[in-house]
RNA sequence: CGGGGUGUGGCGCAGUUGGUAGCGUACUACGUUCGGGACGUAGGGGCCGGAAGUUCGAGUCUUCUCACCCCGACCA
């Protein structure tokens, strides 16, 4: 096994895992791809389930809930759909177990067969829009705008903690529109959520953008995506918005009466967003020293380290950290005090900080005779005495510079990894060199596309929203392009 | 599914030409410590991933098998 933190150039991939494990996150289940997600982890999503949740419903958004198993009559109902998952689903084909009668323990019971086999979810679209028909007959019943938590499952070949498991944890919006106009805004009304989410609390500079043909999710007209690269030079995508056109409710058969009484199909659009965050959140904001947790999404902010030879010295120290703890508790943050004797201060130092707490507070002896603590700060390592009545004032403050500071870091990686590229020998050179992203010009075709990828393993992530019109030649093909594209190898 | 690697106390590892398992850390108790991962003393914990075989004797050799990790293939 590799070395904890050691090796980060010649492997991210174990760096990251180790990471994952030692911050006590996540650790592989007995099930093939599956992880437990930890305490600690749980937390985080929390966090992000939290502030999502915020945001689905400020812009008009409510929760539901929907089954686990689809029928598997419902998914063959949209053709590139099932083409897109069929490759990866866990199938249940029996509802009973028995003991064997040759002793060979539990064995499936032949009788029990189902009639019907039954698809643990990878998505909801079909179960979904199996109810929505009965749930839209006018313009009157539109639009329905439904948010989902949920676990699903994909059986990918290939796993990775966070980033690839078996089963994830999301969140997939669903919604019906009468109008195309309206679906596409809610496509980018989505996109946008989710980028000001990655921006706002997990202080990630995101891509927003369009989808290749390629890329595209199956059964959808456009996919609008956010990426994000991480600390390897990896693309990352972070979520994305769906405009599903009428192409579920025409396989579903869902039809509404009109304003002026005409029948039509209903347009419809589908967002997620996945624990594979949690895994963003580690990639992009780790150093050597473990997890950066941005401030806003820490479940822990700020941790009281005392530091003490004696319990009279702690009952000391504890009754002015109780006091800097509630004072600090009622501005809304959450502060855990760390007055166990069983560790001591150095051991907590370097375990809070491979835990990412943002912020630190120190104090002892020394400090309680000058009425100050030590403040220190995970982003940068920096520590700081302060007195003990500033502290109110100077955390709030401290927390929203840090994640400013963890952005623009962050942004920085970003733009000295952002490569302009017109030769295809360069192109060849940063791929295999730094990597990061490549803007380059592309003929829009699907085969051009594929043969890049063939030969470099990069795949166009993302035709940025804003990438500026102008004349060029394709990287690869030497034909005319309009626009630049945003290539990069991806996880 | 292909290529490579690893399976030995909770975690990280060593174990030579086969001789009946050890180190670091963690854990328990006591004492001394406590401003950047403390120290001493004394303890507890492993039939060496599993199965079969070779042998007087297998952690070590052979065959099979399982699991995990990395690289590919795959991946809204």
């Amino acid at each position: 096994m590799a070395k904890f933190l050691t090796n980060r150039e010649e492997n991210y991939a174990q760096w990251y895992n180790d990471l994952v494990i030692k911050a006590d996150l996540a650790e592989n289940s007995a099930v093939r791809g599956c992880m437990v997600i930890k305490p600690n982890g749980y937390a985080i999503w929390e966090k992000i389930q939290a502030e999502l949740d915020r945001m689905f419903k400020a812009t008009g958004h409510v929760n539901a809930y929907f089954p686990l198993f689809i029928p598997k009559s419902f998914f063959s109902k949209e053709a590139a759909h099932v083409e897109g998952f069929a490759k990866e689903c866990a199938v249940v084909t029996h509802y009973r177990l028995k003991n064997d009668e040759n002793g060979k323990g539990i064995i499936v019971d032949p009788a029990a067969k189902l009639e019907e086999e039954l698809i643990i979810r990878p998505t909801s679209e079909t179960i979904i829009w199996h109810s929505y028909k009965n749930w839209i007959k006018s313009y009157r019943d539109l639009p329905i705008l439904i948010n989902q938590w949920a676990n699903v499952v994909r059986w990918e070949m290939r796993t990775r903690l966070f980033l690839r498991t078996t089963e994830f944890l999301w969140q997939e919006g669903h919604t019906a529109h009468a109008t195309r106009e309206e679906a596409i805004e809610e496509t980018e009304r989505m996109i946008n959520v989710y980028a000001e989410f990655a921006e706002n609390f997990m202080a990630l500079p995101v891509i927003k953008g369009y989808k290749s043909e390629n890329e595209r999710f199956a059964g959808a007209l456009d996919t609008y995506a956010i990426e994000a690269l991480m600390q390897d030079g990896k693309a990352l995508q972070a979520g994305t918005s769906h405009f599903l056109g009428q192409n579920f409710a025409k396989a579903f058969d869902v039809q509404f009466t009109d304003k002026t009484g005409k029948l039509d199909y209903v347009w419809a659009t589908s967002w997620g967003l996945s624990t594979r965050m949690i895994g963003a959140l580690i990639m992009a904001h780790s150093d050597n020293r473990g997890l950066v947790i941005p401030p806003k999404l820490a479940p822990v902010q700020v941790v009281i380290i005392p530091i003490f030879k004696n319990t009279e010295q702690l009952s000391n120290l504890s009754a002015v950290a109780v006091k800097i703890k509630s004072e600090l508790e009622k501005t809304g943050l959450t502060v855990k005090y760390d007055d166990r004797d069983n560790n001591k201060p150095g051991w907590k130092f370097a375990d809070y900080e491979l835990k990412g707490i943002p912020v630190r507070i120190a104090m002892g002896p020394r400090d309680l005779e000058n009425g100050t603590v030590e403040v220190a700060r995970r982003d940068t390592l920096e520590k700081v005495t302060i007195p003990v009545s500033d502290i109110i004032s100077y955390i709030p403050v401290l927390l929203n510079e840090m994640h400013k500071n963890i952005y623009n870091k962050a942004v920085k990686f970003r733009n000295e990894n952002t490569w302009y590229i017109d030769k295809w020998s360069e192109f060849l050179e940063i791929l295999d060199n730094q990597g990061g992203f490549i803007m380059a010009h592309w003929d829009g075709t699907p085969e051009t596309e594929e043969k890049i990828k063939e030969e470099t393993k990069a795949t166009i992530r993302i035709i940025p929203f804003d990438s500026p019109e102008e004349e060029g030649k394709c990287i690869y093909s030497g034909k005319p392009s309009k626009r630049r594209v945003l290539f990069a190898r991806s996880y």
